[in-house]
DNA sequence: GAGGTGACTGCGA
DNA sequence: CTCGCAGCCACCT
């Protein structure tokens, strides 16, 4: 019974998040609370996680190691599959991680809410 | 069809 | 300062 509720006209929360991850530029990283407070609530940043888990399903694939959590932490590298392979990537970025966490996260922190990637 | 989980965050004691 | 709880919404069993 109606279990053809897929994309039913109303575009995933999902899709939202995808659009502004892959926004991201390099370099940069953004958390769930930002995405989650830049589509409007602040409260759904699970949402924005599990949306992240959902990405890999997605195409073209997000760059979830873009995203990370209040903290500056990769919550999220041991659902990117490889342990390490989150951090590779955005250390191949130029982010330098440091027991899993961003270094200098103010500094590479990229909010949705502001296109300007002036500094 | 209903229940439980989840890559989070912010506030309260 | 540290620990705990409630809120949010979609996907999975």
């Amino acid at each position: 019974m109606k279990k053809e509720r897929k994309a039913s006209g109303k575009n995933s929360f999902f899709q939202s998040v995808y659009e502004v991850v892959r926004q991201i530029p390099e370099g940069r990283v953004t958390t769930y609370g930002a995405i989650a407070r830049f589509l409007g609530s602040g409260k759904s940043a699970r949402m924005v996680g599990w949306a992240m888990n959902a990405s890999f399903t997605e195409i073209p694939p997000v760059p979830a190691q873009r995203v990370v959590n209040a903290a500056g932490v990769l919550s999220g590298k041991f659902h990117f599959g490889p342990t390490d392979e989150m951090q590779k990537l955005l250390e191949a970025e130029g982010i330098r991680i440091e027991n899993d966490e961003v270094v200098d996260f103010p500094q590479v922190f990229w909010d949705p809410a502001v296109l300007l990637d002036e500094l």
